[in-house]
DNA sequence: AATGAATGAGCCTTCATTCAT
DNA sequence: GATGAATGAAGGCTCATTCAT
């Protein structure tokens, strides 16, 4: 079941996925990751996107059964990307190894998140209108890929604070002020603010330090 | 154009809104708000909310000329209450009189707006689903109701790092740290893991300390 | 469950079921006969009947939730109809009383059940093309209305060799001989060669006389 | 034009007629045949037949032009063979010679006829229903197989007539209860009621007694 | 000969909206 | 004011057929 689980994440993972995709098949995924992003899935006729894709309507069934295998081949493998960073076998390791403070960890992780975030910037978007909508999507998040993710960002942290970097509290709390502030960030920047010409290095400096003197223990 | 303004304030922030409307009227809001809520704005049918609603299909129409004025009629009105406290006439001399620190200011307002959270999250969820598809929505908050609580929320935020209580910083900067931790723990408690049992009055002063800590000038 | 099943040949023979129909509704059904008749139910298109109708394609939809109810609402309580005399209450004890001979019993179902099969022969038509292709009809037809037909005649059968009119065998065969020459001659004349110019009163002599030599006993 | 009737003939009732048919060509005739007598022609999709076939969809058009063609390369040859017996050359005098009595014709006729359908069901009911509906299939039976064969029956009766075995009656009418009660038989045999185990000897045996007696003249 | 991706017309069905009652 | 039958445009999807490989 270990192997299993290895592969499973892999395959998630596997970013470069255009294999065995045709032509059509490449142009038909582009333009309804860029129409569901601009009206919504529901509101997304599938000869809109045909036409964008220069495709013949047909097409898109021949690829897709139906218009939500559509959007699952879209949204689907985006969300274990999204975690991706944090599904990395040996995750606590290398961080140990890798961020001697907690305030490293948290440096790398937003530079990394964020320009996640702005390259799949419309995927994101679908991503996340659509979870509350499809009961699939929101199993797969809440039963396989958030229990992971938590798990392990749990420890990170519980090791910070074993160290005396962070404020004694329940992991989960500081959990859940570090992500609400970085998220925070990420979303503000990259859907909210979009035309806003942020400084990104400097917010993010920022952001870290209002999280880092945010929790530190008291002296 | 002042006294415009203060007219339409006060129209959007009245809060009883049933008055003139019939018993069938109240009862088609209440089951599109339902479904809207459930299954989103596009992908609900007017049919199905009049047989939610126990009316006649026509009978929607007769009070809502569109679907979209349905949604509109629900959606527009909670954005302006949605951001009520922050309006009020003469917010900033209430607060100068009321708050002595900015720990109660805070406290105040994450209460009050978790409160109204929980109460109306069925027509926020609708609120924060529909936004993006809906250009005149966005416009309204955009170009009406954003600025105004920007502005005085900065004045607020000026007003306390004048007294010495918050870092110096752009004050545009110190609102969106304040604002993403406060909305963040709000939205996910109320939408993200609604779940979950939290424990409001601990959590909520959990979050207080973190601003508060994460914002406090340096020695 | 006597009753249940009383009322229920009531509903199924009820002919005149016009009742509540809307004008609309009742060329629907015209229309829809017509076709299904001509071209056979898959290959029928709604569209096609709407245009035959004189309606929108939609108002089809409205009355009938499938294309494949409107099949079943004109062709299950043809079913019924078909065998319908020999479903009546007491049917044995009518016959008893009214004829004194099988001859004349096979006289009056030939010409009754002959007018019956011009009167509806497009209906007849769709529900002998339908029925090997639709479960539902055959199970209707074979689990309910067959058993009550044949148990029903093999009585009557029965009735008459006892009063020796007819040949010694397994009443059961003799159903099949006269079932298969009476219904022969009907489905001839009605759908195989309309065209002919059948005399309908010589015919169904010649056809009594036949059945009545081939099933006397021997002297 | 005689000689062309008889090669007409030769090339209908040929039966081994998997000449020249690749090894697909066989496999897709057999799925055709599987799948149109289990839902019907127009109910069956190509790519259904290709696969089960075991085929590409396009190989099917490679061998018949149209899916209307396939069906008439199944069906078409059927028919013929179903009247075969009755076209052979010098259909009569065979019979002169072989069939001193109506009966042992009947006989044998029943039991020939009976074999066929019971190898050629699936086929057999295809033609059944697809005759209705494919004007081309209509014109061939009733324009060139029909009057051939009802010729030559009518002949065969009118001899046996003039011999004093049968009744007289127009030898059109003693056909048509002839056939009828023979083709009864056999449909119900091998359709309507295909589960039940038929004792055929038995059952043939009693079907002509049954004609011999009805078409017996009088003393 | 065989494939299977591509097509676009057409299918059944749903939808928001209208209007006579 | 309320109804619900009627509409016809549009939706998702299937189909027979073609054609480059």
């Amino acid at each position: 079941m270990a192997e299993e689980m290895e592969q499973w994440l892999a395959s998630l993972l596997r970013l470069g996925e255009a294999e065995k995709m045709t032509d059509k098949q490449i142009k038909i995924i582009q333009a309804a990751v860029e129409i569901f992003a601009e009206k919504g899935y529901a509101a997304t006729s599938t000869s809109e996107i045909a036409e964008k894709a220069g495709v013949a309507e047909g097409t898109i069934f021949r690829h897709y059964k139906t218009k939500k295998d559509l959007l699952l081949s879209i949204v689907a493998p985006m969300m274990s990307k999204l975690v991706g960073p944090f599904l990395m076998k040996d995750f606590q390791k290398v961080l140990d190894a890798e961020y001697d403070h907690f305030e490293d960890f948290l440096r790398a992780v937003l530079n990394n998140r964020l320009e996640f975030a702005v390259k799949h910037a419309p995927v994101l978007k679908i991503l996340l209108h659509e979870i509350p909508f499809h009961p699939e999507l929101q199993a797969q998040f809440k039963a396989q890929l958030f229990p992971l993710v938590a798990d392990r960002l749990v420890r990170i942290i519980s090791h910070f604070q074993a160290k005396g970097e962070l404020v004694q509290m329940p992991p989960s709390a500081l959990l859940r002020l570090v992500v609400t502030t970085c998220a925070g960030y990420i979303l503000m920047r990259t859907f909210l603010f979009r035309e806003v010409a942020w400084n990104d290095e400097e917010e993010i400096e920022r952001t870290i330090q209002f999280v880092m003197h945010g929790l530190e223990p008291p002296v």
